[in-house]
DNA sequence: GCGTAATAGTTGGATTTGTAACTAACAAGC
DNA sequence: GCTTGTTAGTTACAAATCCAACTATTACGC
C-alpha cells in the first residue's frame, strides 16, 4: 500500500464516531433540556423502559457501560424520582431497578421523540441502504467482544 | 405506531455509538500505550499527518472538535515534541501547526497500524456492504450540519 | 485614526469520566 | 464453619471535558 492511500474518510472508527456524534446531537439536546439528563442517565432510563425491571449489572452488559457510570446514573435518577430500587431478598447484593410513574412518563415522552427523530434520520437514507447500515453496525458492535451472546 | 414498535436496536444514534465505541477500542489502546496519546491528540496528529500544515481552527472545522480541545491537545503535542507552532506573519493571531520529525514518525507508525486495523474491520463486512456503510455514514455525519461546504 | 465587532487561541472552574480500591454479600473447597 | 475467591455495587481521587470568560489581534464603519 502506498503512503497516500490512507484517508481519514475511509477509517471506519473515525467515520463511525463522526456519524454517531452528528446524529445524536439534536436528540441529546432534547433529553438534556427537557429532563436535565446526561447520556448515561438517558441510556439507563431507556433500558428500563424497554425491558422493564433490570439490575445495574444487567444494564451494564446490555449497554456496555461501566458499572460506575451506571451507579452514578442510577443515583441521579433515583434522586429525581425517575427510578426506584429494591433489594433482591434471595441475593441481597443485587438491586432491582424500575421506573416510577414519573420515570415511565419521561420514558414515554422521550421514546416518542426518539421514534420521530429516528424516522427523520432514516429519511436521509434510502430503505435498502438503511437495512444494510443496520446489519453492518450490528456486526461492528461485536468486534472485539467475541460476538457471543 | 404501536408502543412496542420501538427497539433500541433500531435507534440509529445508539447503534452508531455502540459500533463506534466497539470498533475504536483496540486501536485506542495502541496509541495510548505506544505514545501516551488521548483521542483528541491522536486526531490532531492525524489531521496534520494527512493534510500537512494546518491551523488550530482548520483542524476544528475538519474534525468538528471544539477549539478548547484542540488547544489542549496541541499544547500536549508540542510538549512532547510531536508538533511545532509558527505564527503567521500576516495575521499574528493564527498559528500554523506542523509535525516534527518525531511527530511524523509517530504518525507514520500509527497510520500503518490504522490501515491494518481498518482492513481487519472491513473483513467483518462484505465489500458491497462496506461501500454502502461508508456512504451512509458520510450522509449521517452531515445531519444537522447543513451539509454544505 | 478611533470605537465597535469579529476571530484565533487560551485559561479557569465546574462537571463528568476513568481507574482502582473499597464494602457487603454470596459461593466453594476443605 | 472458616478461609479464599467471586460478584454487586459504591466511593475516592485523578484525569479529561465542557462552558464561559478572557487576551490579543485584525476588520469594519465612519
Amino acid at each position: 500500500m502506498a503512503d497516500g492511500d490512507f484517508q481519514l474518510q475511509y477509517f471506519l472508527p473515525y467515520l463511525l464516531n463522526q456519524a454517531a456524534e452528528a446524529s445524536s446531537l439534536e436528540f441529546q439536546q432534547i433529553y438534556k433540556s427537557r429532563y436535565g439528563m446526561l447520556r448515561t442517565e438517558w441510556r439507563v432510563l431507556f433500558h428500563l423502559g424497554l425491558y422493564g425491571q433490570l439490575t445495574a449489572s444487567e444494564i451494564g452488559q446490555r449497554a456496555r457501560m461501566h458499572k460506575t457510570k451506571i451507579s452514578r446514573a442510577v443515583h441521579r435518577l433515583t434522586e429525581r424520582r425517575f427510578v426506584t430500587r429494591s433489594r433482591d431478598p434471595e441475593d441481597r447484593r443485587v438491586e432491582h431497578l424500575s421506573l416510577t410513574r414519573q420515570g415511565q412518563a419521561a420514558y414515554d415522552d422521550l421514546r416518542a421523540v426518539a421514534q420521530r427523530y429516528n424516522a427523520a434520520l432514516m429519511d436521509a437514507l434510502d430503505p435498502a441502504e438503511a437495512a444494510v447500515l443496520r446489519r453492518a453496525l450490528l456486526k461492528l458492535s461485536d468486534v472485539g467482544q467475541g460476538g457471543f451472546t
